[in-house]
Formats: structure tokens, sequence, C-alpha cells
DNA sequence: ATAAAAAATGTCAAAAAATTACATTTTTCT
DNA sequence: AGAAAAATGTAATTTTTTGACATTTTTTAT
């Protein structure tokens, strides 16, 4: 069961790592190819298959063990590969990594999460979130472990809209705050897995209690089933085995389009108090010098 | 002074650009490509030339108008610009944006800061915090406003790893926290701005009590200069003028090779310890079922 | 308005490139 | 060692691209 799913794998890793199913010849084609990439894709299957010293079928067959059509293909996908750098593709940190390589995995596994996280949003369901935010006679934020900073994050968002926005990070407080729901409360459940009993349990408090649930969540988990409305984000397993990555990093920029989205409908007027929120901030901060 | 540098044109610009330029079969041909260009790089000149209704040298002499060498070059140019659709780019949510667009530019927004700051950051330093945080005797955790739930977060991920984290969000915990810092202690402090006074003030208290301040803010920042040693991530102007957005994300994303740093610096036997604090949580969760 | 010139486009053939079929060599397994 | 399988190469075939040139269309100057 492979665990990493590939958005679209990079041509050129692909040979890297298709090395130990190469012939003999096959290799030698590699081998010219990754040496000089550049070189390949403006080269006719002759001159290839010179430079590799090997026959031109051989340069074909090449091409079609890595899945592609033939040869002009394979240099259609090879030259994508050099394009803008590559694709970011997740990539699992291995032991042996030296701090550069595992801080540009990290990265680049991050932002090809998002790429997926993207495409996974249903906008139809957030402009109707976005609705009930604007709506809303008080918006809570809960989210326990990891996805419990996503949370504060939000209350940090929300909290400049001058809405009333509540908090907890204590599952006792959480439940409580749910008890005291009532119509046009709007509460936002976060948690990746969907599978947190406690938040499970929460959702149901706050549904009896009249509130509109809304989980970011992973979708036809237990918690999504509670939820009056479900924002689900597909995120490819995480990089590290035991700490969440990708997932909160999806989550944040999800509040961060429900923000942003809430500050459009609100009109110019709304963005003029926000300003001032950041104005008073100035206050606390030292001044910047002028460059 | 533009904010967007855009990295090399796209043959699909070219073509919409150059499009006065063309002849009345050209414009036939290049109609056809820019409709689908997927389609266009896996088809023949043949087949290109009666998609269009023209005929094959015409296609031919289109592409030479735009300074390729020929079709078999020209396709190759479009696959590259086709490549990851086109590098991310930093662009401003605007006022009139619908739910699908603000969505999608908040996400690329994200994804280009993140590559911005990935470029930025040092990974010699990154090595060195990795280093000190293994040898810490205490890590202490702190940001206030937007980087609060960042510092929180970084507590949630250090938690793990069964050593003493400390995390306030109140500026009073902060401060007495750190006046009972001692030599061997390490303090975190993560400001975008690197100007707000208290943290500031924080990182003055913790180094004169021997604690290795690292700063993750802007480089030269008032907060920058207090500190031991400086993360800094260039990121690109936020999206949002009002709230700090790509940031935070790249912040987190900092912690997160910080966190992998660490782990991989404290080998196997540790990793075993964070599968153990994972199989602990499976009790407050519901079960997966089977797929 | 019209003829000449220039530009654009198409037809067809030559050239180049890629692919297939099949023969030969190499490797693997018994 | 010898048969079977896999790998590789040769040469012919097919596909694709390009070039040369004829025809049509457009432009320009009278």
């Amino acid at each position: 069961m492979p665990n990493i799913c590939y958005i679209r794998m990079n041509i050129l890793e692909k040979i890297t790592q298709s090395k130990a199913a190469f012939s003999k010849s096959e290799k030698k084609v590699a081998e010219v190819i990754l040496a000089n990439p550049q070189t390949a894709i403006h080269s006719s299957i002759a001159t290839l298959a010179k430079m590799s010293d090997v026959s031109e079928p051989t340069v074909n067959r090449f091409c079609r063990r890595l899945d592609t059509k033939g040869f002009p293909d394979f240099k259609l996908h090879l030259a994508q590969s050099l394009a803008n750098g590559t694709p970011y593709v997740n990539r699992h940190v291995d032991e042996n990594d030296s701090p550069d390589e595992y801080t540009n995995k990290i990265f680049e596994s991050t932002m090809a999460s998002l790429e997926v996280a993207r495409q996974s949003v249903d906008v139809n369901v957030v402009n109707r979130v976005v609705d009930l935010l604007t709506q809303a006679q008080k918006i809570s934020f809960f989210g326990l472990g990891a996805s419990a900073s996503v949370a504060h994050d939000a209350l940090n968002k929300f909290f400049r809209f001058n809405v009333p926005v509540v908090y907890f990070e204590d599952i006792l407080m959480q439940r409580m705050s749910c008890m005291n729901c009532s119509d046009g409360d709007v509460v936002v459940l976060i948690s990746h897995t969907g599978r947190t009993k406690s938040l499970v349990e929460i959702a149901q408090i706050a549904r009896m209690n009249d509130a509109t649930v809304v989980g970011i969540t992973s979708a036809d988990s237990p918690l999504a089933q509670e939820c009056s409305y479900v924002l689900s984000l597909e995120v490819p397993e995480d990089t590290d085995m035991y700490m969440p990555m990708a997932s909160r990093i999806a989550q944040l920029t999800l509040i961060d389009v429900l923000a942003t989205g809430f500050t459009l409908r609100r009109g110019n007027k709304f963005r003029e108090n926000l300003k001032r929120v950041k104005d008073t901030l100035r206050g606390s901060r030292y001044e910047k010098r002028n460059e």
C-alpha cells in the first residue's frame, strides 16, 4: 500500500528511482539524460542513441519503460520536469538527510500538499460558510492537539473583525460554551482525522442547541457526519509519521480564505475598521526606521 | 516597484501578445492552441493543421514566428509553459473577486511565499539551532498576536519529544518565565515584524539570565539584534493588508523543519518514543474502519 | 480601378525522425 | 552445458517534419 500519493511524478526523479529496474543499456541512456537533461530534450533519438552508445530502439524502449508513449512523449515529460524548477512533490524525509535536504523536502512537501488541498476545496461550501459567518451572532473555534493552534489562529483573525469570537483549549470549557449556544451561533470545529471523540461530542452538543456546526476535517469522518457543513481538505499523507504537518498548514490557509471572504463580504466600511485595529497595535511597536 | 517578478516569458502569453503580428491563418492556429494547449502538445503538426484548418507548413511557419526552431521545438516550449500551471505568483485579492478567485489567489500566494521563504532560509543557522534545541535543558516558545498561535503550535510539536517545553500567551508570564532562565535554556521568540516592544524586552531578559535566544523574525529588526541566533524568513508582502497570512505559514513550516531536524538528530530510539506518544492518543479516537 | 509587387498560403516531394519487425547476441536458469 | 528468456541491434517501414515551389490573396503605386 503506497502511502505517498505522487501528484505527478517528476520524470527525472522517476529515472533515478527506476534505475534498479533498468537493463545495462538502459542505464547508459539514463546516465546520459541525467547528466545533461537540457541537451536531451533538444536531441533526436538518433543523437541520444549515439551519445549513449546504444541503438535507437533501445532509447525508445527506455522511454516506454517510463510509461511514456515514445520518444517524443518522453521529451515532453522531460521538458515539463525541467521547466520552472519542478512541480513540488511530496518527498519523505530520510534518516540520513542533511539539514539542507530535509529543509527543502519539508518546504516542498508543504507546497505540494497545499496544491492538492487547493484542488480539493469545495468553493460552494466556502461561499456558504462565509455567508454563515458574516451573519453569525457568535463564532466559536475549537480544536484539540495540533488543531488547537489552528483554532487559536482563527481566533486571532476573526477577533479583528469585531465580532464575538470564542476559543477554548479546554474540553470542558468547550462543552460548556456549546451548551450555551443558540440559534445564529456558528461553531467551527477543526480536526484533521475527524475521529477525536470529544470533538464529535461537542459537535452533537452544539447542534442540539441550534448552533450551526462547520467542520474543517476529512470527509466521511465521524465528525463530518455530525456537522451541518463540512469543509474537507484532502491532504496527502503527512511527511512525518508522527506529527501532523501539512494538514495544519492547509487548515490555516483555509482559515485565511474564510477570513478573506468575510472581509470582502463586509465591504469597504468594514475594512476601515480593520485598519483602525491595526493602527492600535502601532503603539506597542518600535517604529520602522525609514529606508 | 513591481513586487511580482516574472521569471521567464511564458510562450502562451507570448502567443496572446503577438496576436497582432499574426497573419489570418496564423491566428487560426493561435486560437486552436490557446483553446486547448494540452491537446496541442500531444498532436502532430498534421493534426494541428487539420484542427486549425490550415496547411502543415503554415503551422510550421507559425512556430518559427515565435522564435522556435520548428514544430517540435515549439511543442517543447509549450510543454514547459504548461508544466505546473505557471510558477505561483503572489496575487493580491481584489474587492470583486468571486469565492473561486480569492480562494485560488490565497492558496497560490501562500505557495509563492513559501517558495521565497524556502530560498531565504539559512541552512547553517537551522543546523546550529537544531543543535541547540537537542541540547537544551528547557525550551520556551513565545509569540504575541498572530505569532502566538505559531508558538502554540511549536509547543504542540516539541511537547511530544518529551523535553521540558514552555509556552505562555501572557506577557507577564513570559517575562517571569524568562527571569527564571539559566544556562542551557533556549528561548525561541517569534515575531514577523520583530518590532513588538515587549518581545524585544523579553529577549533582553532571557539573555541577561544566560539563556540562548533564537529569533524567528525578520533580519535587522530590533528583535533580531537582541537574539543570539536569528532565523530570518523573507516573506513577500502579505496578501491581505491588515492580517499576517503568509508570514505565519512560513514560520510554521520553519518550526516543522526544526522539529524534523530535532527528531533526526535524536535518532531511532527516540522516534520509537514518539510512536508511543501517538499510540496513547488512540484511546481518545474513534477507530478508523477498515477500507 | 488596375497592374505590379509583395505577402500569405497551399501542394507535393524530400528529408528527418521515430517506430516496428525480426535477427542476433547476451544473460539466466535448470 | 544447453535451452529458454531477456536484451540488444539491424534494417525496413511508417510517421512526422521541413523545404521548394506554385498558387492565391493582399497591398501598393499609378
